[in-house]
RNA sequence: GCGGGUGUCGCCAAGCGGUUAAGGCCUCGGAUUGUGGUUCCGAUAUUCGUGGGUUCGAUUCCCAUCACCCGCCCCA
């Protein structure tokens, strides 16, 4: 063995598909119920979507793509595929649609970092978005979707945090005054946090360095934070936007700390955690953008959405057996084996047989094994025209012709 | 980009200077020539990630290298 997967890729293998068809069967039929329609986009797109797209200021752009040129063009992997959504939105047209244009997707996306627990190069999202409805109850019924899937897929415990980073206008007063509350210890904070000050203030808030944090509460960075007023436009959606959570039962937490990596963010921005998963807890994230699709080209259009990992998602949720075939078929008689394996398969049944003819004890192992029945079609059977069959979970045999097995 | 850990069969592993490189699972064959999931027997690593070095001798010690894992960072 000389070739092996790349570094932060993984095989997913037959044995583990059965919880991945599951999670992806449980999305479409959440979202299917909200009226949200399935796109699928391409892997790769232009570099400058992402870099106008997701923001040059984010880690994901600066030190995460995998970009390549091809052609003259530069090519980049899909790093996360709200971009790509928003491109194909616009380049179809669906911006003259009658709001709102809801959808989601499923695939592969690529960022260039250390795999560890829970983060691969290589590694899958489920997400929706939704474009053209300004008000509070698309934040709301998109965190509602969210919820209603994790709950579909038997995850109940999870718990949703929320804030608002204010629209372009009060977020620019907001950095300010971020910035005017942290200058006092500003020295005192990590280098990242330093380099973060003029390029992203908001962004210091989410800093995990134990020393920064300190300084953060001997400095009541927190009360000073939940001061800040958005301006009124915000503050309205915002409360809004609770009041639909509380209307629909959906339990949340605020946190004022609650700050996203990507630039595209406006208003309410969300998450929701796990405590099962280690460093890397976060099963979704996602908030409001009201901006992207007028930064990437197109008519001033509000918009909300989120992404979920699905490997953190598949950590989550206990593993679902393989399922067995229905029949095995044992015969010493090769020629009749293929021909009954082939008129069930025909029926709508799953069906196997034993291509080596082994003895009936091998086959009937081999059977027990993958399948739920074993058909015995030996030289009585052939000769008396019926079939043997065996209940391999209790034992039970009996007799039958194939037109019964085939209505059962 | 920085810090830590680990590499012995398909999988889980013991061995830690001289062994015939344990054991378990899986797989294959036999006991059982038409009846499985229990039991019993048997088979399967010239080789210990790779390359050097130390040594009479290295899976065991040293160095290098590679791969993977974990943490920071970032994010889903």
């Amino acid at each position: 063995m000389s070739i092996k997967a790349q570094k932060g890729t993984k095989d997913i293998l037959p044995n583990e598909i059965a919880n991945w068809q599951n999670i992806e069967k449980v999305a479409y039929e959440t979202f299917s119920k909200a009226n949200f329609k399935e796109i699928r986009t391409p892997i790769f797109e232009d570099t400058n979507l992402f870099e106008r797209g997701v923001g040059d200021t984010t880690d994901i752009v600066n030190k995460e793509m995998y970009t390549f040129i091809k052609s003259d063009r530069s090519i980049t992997l899909r790093p996360e595929n709200t971009a790509g959504v928003v491109r194909a939105y616009m380049e179809h047209g669906f911006h003259r649609e009658s709001p709102p244009v809801k959808l989601w997707y499923k695939g592969p996306m690529f960022r260039y970092e250390r795999p560890q627990a829970g983060r691969q190069r290589q590694f899958h999202q489920i997400g929706v978005e939704m474009f053209g409805v300004q008000d509070a109850s698309a934040d709301a019924e998109c965190i509602m979707l969210a919820t209603e899937f994790l709950k579909g897929l038997g995850l109940n415990d999870l718990v949703v945090e929320i804030n608002s980073l204010g629209c372009n206008a009060c977020r620019k007063e907001y950095k300010e005054q971020l910035k005017k509350a942290i200058a006092p210890f500003l020295e005192g904070l990590c280098e990242d946090c330093r380099s973060r000050y003029e390029k992203n203030p908001l962004r210091i808030l989410d800093c995990k360095n134990e020393t920064c944090n300190k300084l953060f509460e001997e400095y009541k960075l927190k009360d000073t934070v939940s001061g800040i007023k958005l301006c009124g436009e915000c503050s309205d959606h915002y409360s809004k936007l609770k009041e639909y959570l509380n209307a629909l039962n959906i339990k949340y937490e605020e946190n004022t700390f609650l700050v996203r990596g990507l630039d595209y963010y406006t208003k309410t921005v969300f998450e929701i955690k796990s405590n099962n998963l280690g460093s890397q807890n976060a099963v979704c994230g996602g908030g409001r953008y009201d901006g992207l699709v007028e930064t990437l080209g197109g008519p001033h259009t509000p918009a909300v959405g989120w992404a979920m990992g699905v490997e953190r998602l598949n950590a989550l949720i206990p593993k679902v057996d393989e399922n067995k075939i229905d029949y095995f078929v044992v015969s010493d008689v090769q020629l009749e084996a293929v021909k009954l394996v082939s008129k069930l398969r025909n029926n709508g049944f799953s069906a196997e047989f034993d291509y080596n003819s082994r003895k009936f004890a091998k086959q009937l192992e081999k059977a027990s094994k993958i399948a739920n029945f074993a058909l015995i079609l030996g030289e009585d059977e052939i000769k008396n025209n019926y079939i043997t069959v065996k209940n391999l979970s209790d034992s039970t045999q009996t007799k039958m012709k194939f037109e019964e097995i085939v209505k059962r």
